[in-house]
RNA sequence: GCCCAGGUAGCUCAGUCGGUAGAGCAGGGGACUGAAAAUCCCCGUGUCGGCGGUUCAAUUCCGUCCCUGGGCA
């Protein structure tokens, strides 16, 4: 039998459901290190709005993979499987188990599948795409693909324009066509961890309840602060993490465009469809255990017996 | 108490010169491979306030009652 593969156990789940709160019951049980698996969590100076761990909380359980760069700093997909990679292998190797926490479904996907590009994309080149679009009409993105990679062109909707130009940017900067690199991954798909994967859901009106708790408390926290002190750094709001969800409002209250109390109830709607998307990409994947937030015991029960397996 | 204006989808409203109805928002479903808290696709049946009347047929016309605004007393 060949050497066994490093052991992970992913908690996913919508926004708002209580994966810190369980990650670190479970962290507490097991030989085992935290991995946030979240987009926005990446960024210093970014507390409040992300949610992110408390210093107490990262004190008795420690999330690797938060503030790893300013908010101005690149930060993606391929960035967080490698690190995550890294800290796997060294769990590992002490004995411990990897718990992988975290709502941003591209992020797991990235270190449960890999991802077959070796860069990033050239975003001066995507941007040149954008105005392509804009300067020949509707539509010339995807008739553009359709001549290079008629393949990935069918699976794109002509609406879609960010797919669009990354798919044409792989073309240009790679001389491969995105459909054959993502064929070619799922042919030589290793399996690089025995994954166990914990899904958390609750009813969906009890879901939007905690959501829109969840808002009000960070408003009260200091949001609106800690996106002015952002601002006064010199943060500007075109910038990816300045126009996540709660950010982004905020900066409008701060440019005097919406009133707190709009911008607040914007917050929650916004919220609550990134919930919705979550759950739906979460869905799709049947390899899931789902469980109620509350229910610890019966994740430590499926960790045991994975552990043992 | 009287006079107006309304009561239609969760909300705001449109509409049917009588043949059981449609927009926006909210909401739901889906896609997703290095920007992903992003980007994109699809989805509108509801006692047309209640009860009667006219009619082959009423949410639409008539009567009455209830409710909500506004005005006059």
């Amino acid at each position: 039998m060949a050497e066994k593969l490093p052991k992970i156990v992913i908690i996913c789940g919508p926004t708002g459901i209580g994966k810190t709160s369980m990650t670190i019951e479970l962290f507490s049980k097991f030989p085992s290190i935290i991995i946030s698996a979240d987009s926005m969590q990446v960024y210093k100076l970014m507390d409040i709005g992300t949610a992110k761990p408390s210093p107490e909380e990262n004190q008795k359980a420690f999330h690797h993979l938060t503030d790893m760069c300013f908010p101005d700093e690149e930060f993606d997909a391929g960035k967080f499987a490698q690190e995550a990679d890294k800290l796997i292998k060294k769990a590992d190797m002490e004995k411990k188990i990897s718990i992988i926490a975290g709502g941003t479904g591209l992020y797991i996907k990235a270190l449960t599948h890999g991802i077959f590009r070796s860069k990033p994309a050239d975003k001066a080149a995507l941007e040149l795409l954008y105005d392509l679009e804009k300067k020949n009409g509707h539509g010339f993105l995807k008739k553009l693909l359709q001549n290079h990679d008629p393949e990935s062109a069918s699976k794109i909707h002509e609406n879609d324009i960010f797919r669009l130009a990354r798919a044409l940017e792989c073309f240009f900067s790679t001389g491969q066509k995105i459909s054959n690199l993502q064929e070619k991954d799922r042919n030589s798909k290793k399996q690089k961890y025995q994954i166990l994967k914990i899904g958390l859901c609750i009813e969906r009106e009890i879901l939007y309840q905690r959501i829109e708790a969840r808002v009000d408390q960070m408003i009260e926290n200091g949001l609106l602060n800690e996106v002015i002190n952002l601002r006064n750094m010199g943060y500007s709001t075109n910038l990816k993490s300045m126009s996540s969800i709660g950010y982004k409002h905020m900066n409008f209250v701060i440019d005097k465009e919406l009133s707190l109390e709009e911008a607040v109830s914007l917050m929650k709607r916004d919220t609550r469809r990134y919930a919705k998307r979550q759950l739906t990409w979460f869905r799709a994947d049947k390899d899931i255990h789902w469980l109620l937030p509350h229910e610890t015991e019966k994740a430590a029960k499926l960790i045991n017996n994975f552990i043992k397996s």
